[in-house]
RNA sequence: CGGAAGACAGCCU
């Protein structure tokens, strides 16, 4: 029993579901041993993982059965998440109240169900709940109902749950709280709000740097934007796609032809560029808006993958440069390589 | 370290 639950935590810990779940039905079919509860954990995050709603349907089964949900507040939340990556905020609701306790994590995996499918004022109210029955927030749970509070713009409760956090003493330790009130403050306008929150900040993250830096660039303070992501780099802070896509906003904003290509280097280096359709998408828009299309065609001709956006993207920055006879003869490339047009 | 968490581009309307 001990090494099937080995195996099966050793495939699902590298990412293989299919194997794993061969190796748990298996199990199943020996009827005689039990899957550990962090395997069973490990297996809902697969099933989430994978969209896989029939395996999901099938351990909700077998862990009704076995009174898994009510015993263990591990399996629970899992579950509830798992429900909610699947849209069935339902279903996750009724795991929630099936369980026999609730700690902070399944509260807040239901606030996060919440939030993620736009129900605002359902995550509000469940975090009222949770309060209710004296279920401290942490970190998570802040994060979470910041995010609540900024798109419905109730910037009220929004400097209510920052004025709480820092009570708790929870906006240093966490970014995650740090990077919400900088995001929310952003789009509320509140630039000055947002800019003290992120140097109060003990140590900011990719994170917390890419939503200052977007916050600028959305408010229009294109320059800003730039110099901050010069220091961050200067601070040894590595960028991510969000980081690249922003940058790469702001030089097509200011029409930044040396810095579109030095971004573009910087991406390949750093790897972000070949597996992310988004930065491929976004470098071809900021090269078309610069008049490089041979640079853009280089950039496609580079990226593995082709869907429809891609190929749109690159059509439209020939379209908008008057190269109609490319425009002709990519239309119908593109319908050759078996993509149709949209 | 078996569970939850923060930023989501371009085009068009």
């Amino acid at each position: 029993e001990y090494s099937w639950n080995s195996l099966l935590i050793g495939y699902l810990k590298n990412h293989e579901p299919k194997n794993a779940f061969a190796v748990h039905k298996r199990m199943e079919d020996l009827g005689t041993m039990n899957v550990s509860d962090p395997a069973f954990v490990l297996l809902l995050k697969a099933c989430a993982e994978d969209y896989d709603f029939g395996k999901g349907y099938e351990l909700h089964n077998i862990s009704t059965r076995l009174g898994l949900v009510e015993s263990n507040v591990f399996i629970g939340s899992t579950m509830i998440d798992m429900y909610s990556k699947f849209g069935l905020l339902m279903e996750a609701k009724q795991v929630f109240i099936s369980m026999s306790a609730h700690d902070v994590v399944s509260w807040t995996a239901l606030i996060a169900g919440y939030v993620e499918h736009k129900c605002w004022m359902e995550a509000l109210d469940c975090f009222q709940k949770m309060q209710q029955e004296c279920v401290s927030p942490n970190g998570a749970t802040y994060a979470c109902v910041l995010r609540a509070c900024c798109s419905i713009r109730d910037i009220t409760r929004g400097r209510e749950l920052h004025a709480e956090a820092g009570r708790w003493g929870m906006l240093e330790s966490h970014s995650s709280i740090g990077s919400a009130l900088i995001d929310m403050y952003m789009k509320c306008g509140l630039l000055n709000c947002a800019q003290e929150v992120f140097d109060s900040l003990i140590s900011n993250d990719v994170v917390s740097w890419t939503v200052l830096i977007s916050g600028y660039v959305e408010n229009g303070f294109d320059y800003k934007a730039l110099h901050l992501i010069e220091q961050m780099q200067a601070e040894g802070v590595f960028y991510n796609a969000f980081t690249v896509v922003c940058g790469l906003r702001v030089c097509c904003n200011l029409l930044f032809r040396n810095k579109v290509q030095q971004l573009h280097m910087e991406a390949e280096r750093q790897g972000l560029f070949e597996d992310n359709p988004l930065v491929c998408g976004t470098l071809m828009n900021a090269y078309a808006k610069c008049g490089l299309m041979d640079k853009g065609r280089q950039a496609f001709d580079k990226f593995p993958v082709r869907n429809s956006n891609i190929w749109t993207t690159l059509i439209l920055g020939y379209a908008e440069n008057g190269l109609f006879e490319e425009v002709c003869d990519l239309l119908n490339h593109m319908e050759l390589e078996g993509c149709s047009p949209d």
